[in-house]
DNA sequence: TATAATTGCACAATCGATGGTGCAATGAAT
DNA sequence: ATTCATTGCACCATCGATTGTGCAATTATA
């Protein structure tokens, strides 16, 4: 921390040095050279000083002159989940990939913290933003649009830009039906045994209860308001759910279908508080992968959404030229119970 | 993504409209006209317009006149598993409620993506960085010495900048030492049946084979080589060890200290390739806290670093003007099978 | 009323890179 | 030996904000 920290030397350094002038160096160092006709003598000085002095651009004059910054932003609702955690690491592939520069920012499904996060990136000029999971898609959107900035909706769509989101009426079929065919035929699951705790009311929510109500009324005939629970996406209100459940029944739903890893961590928390035996014959399916939840005592079927299809897609969307304002769905997979699946983290190499 | 782009509005435009000078109009809307002795009535002038056409002061502009930019980095290995979500969660809690902007890039464990990613936030002037598990944090302090940027690591240290770390050794020993007693005198542990799987060859590491093999010798007679299992951090080798181990001697060990999540994620993979049975008399001790992974079918006693304490501490030293090079460590906290920790989410509000 | 002090603001340089334009030097064509 | 085309580069305005400095107008003091 004391040694000088000597300024970085800068196009006009090096112009003094090479002997031509600033345009030069520019040229040379950002590869537009050739187009103007720089000699590959003086190109090759230039870079050879610049290597020797270690030059590196600075992205804000750049970004300033040009209205670019070569950063590509994820807006996260949280970081704290497998869901936004694996679709943080899958987004930075696909950037760095790309030859730009991932940020990554989470705005706690706060619809004023949304906006003003996207304000900022548009005052760094990001080049193109995911949106995932917002509470006001559209609120964003307005801000995107008014400084002509490329975005795309991922995980909860929007009306005004182009989305990208899983299946979640199918995924909450497959994930509905799996539920109730785990159970034996001798005993099998009752339409008023079988619950959806979790969720609140955005569009995935509506599209997954959508899903389980259809399931549910098709496979046993029964298909009660009584058994859904929105509980918001929080650990701690979807405990509480479980909790007054449990007091009213004396025990939980022979069949859960939880809406997301967040709302199941409110059942770990509901866990911790009761012996194992009153989960000995209860089935969970969770609408989110998350491998460890994959092998707890009870069976636990799960949906994993396709994360990297879902930023393929999006990334394909945001290079065209004028994107169709629509919704694409992407296909989730039905995970059985006790599954390790392969990640983002996989394709990362780990020395030794 | 029709509507016309309008250009965003600047201080030349506010000046035009309120009749002031640029200087006046930035002096305003950046604070300092108390300073400049502006006319209160004129910097009301000039923030109603402001509103009005929707001002947002260009960053990039602003960063590069002052050199500063607001933003502050978190550098992370990977995104995807709960210790660094975590980690990424607390941090852009701290970072915003000092009215900053928080931005977080993974590099991989990869030297060489390090230092880019180091180079690309220096070159936008962020303002301080915490590196997180850095595999090269010295490659990393030459770069923000260079550039005078001020900078602390966390869960690996350096020699050559302020290190925030977890107490690896205390913690090993605790968990250690619950993995023994937690089987019954009866049939109790054995030194040749407690064996360390995971991790690789860096400080964190060594710490935690430090403090297994000493409480193994002070506990147990035995304190053997062959008990040491590196992998490195890749759940892949990881189950590459724990078949390998199950080839060879039939079974797995009974107590399991796994050097991090990201390792225990082999053994789900093993797990998912063998029956429960295989898993009757086991006790794991998991160096890193996942609330899902504590609720396993055997026993998981876990450790979950500090990561709140550890970023306060980290943004104390960041705030000192002269830091001293120098760890510091924070004690982690032993959490037995079964818990359901609070995390940084349920810090969020969730409306409904 | 003349002078000094204060108020209120405008001017202009600057941060570092980009890209349009212009022009001298060289080589080719007539 | 002219004229024309090409090559190789320098010049300069520009992006939007910050900040040191200077100066007129106003108010206070003598």
């Amino acid at each position: 921390m004391e040694h000088q920290p000597k300024k970085k030397a800068t196009i006009y350094d090096l112009s003094v040095l090479s002997g031509s002038s600033p345009s030069t160096v520019s040229a040379v160092l950002n590869g537009t050279w050739r187009k103007r006709r720089i000699k590959e003598s003086t190109a090759n000085l230039i870079r050879n000083l610049a290597e020797q002095h270690q030059y590196t651009a600075n992205l804000q004059a750049r970004g300033l002159r040009s209205s670019r910054s070569g950063l590509v932003g994820l807006l996260l609702p949280v970081h704290d989940n497998r869901y936004f955690s694996s679709m943080a690491q899958t987004f930075e592939a696909h950037v760095r990939s790309r030859g730009q520069c991932p940020i990554v920012v989470s705005a706690c499904r706060d619809p004023e913290e949304e906006r003003q996060t996207v304000e900022t990136l548009i005052s760094y000029s990001v080049d193109e933003l995911i949106v995932a999971g917002a509470t006001d898609p559209d609120g964003v959107h307005a801000l995107c649009v008014a400084s002509g900035l490329k975005h795309v909706n991922i995980d909860l769509p929007g009306a005004l830009a182009p989305s990208v989101i899983s299946d979640n009426y199918r995924g909450a079929r497959m994930l509905t039906e799996a539920v109730i065919r785990h159970f034996s035929s001798d005993l099998p699951l009752q339409a008023d045994e079988l619950y959806l705790f979790g969720g609140r009311d955005d569009h995935a929510s509506r599209e997954r209860i959508r899903g389980f109500r259809a399931v549910k009324r098709e496979l046993m005939d029964g298909d009660s308001d009584k058994c859904i629970e929105p509980t918001g996406y929080s650990p701690n209100m979807a405990q509480i759910a479980f909790e007054q459940f449990y007091q009213r029944e004396g025990k939980l739903p022979r069949g859960l279908f939880i809406n997301s890893s967040i709302n199941f961590e409110g059942l770990l928390r509901f866990m911790a508080q009761h012996p194992n035996e009153a989960f000995l014959d209860i089935v969970v399916g969770c609408y989110d992968y998350d491998p460890f939840g994959s092998f707890l005592p009870f069976p636990v079927i799960m949906i994993r959404q396709d994360v990297d299809g879902m930023i393929t897609k999006a990334f394909e969307i945001m290079s065209e030229s004028r994107p169709v304002v629509q919704t694409y769905l992407i296909q989730p997979q039905l995970v059985p119970p006790r599954t390790a699946l392969k990640g983002p983290l996989d394709a990362i190499k780990d020395i030794e």
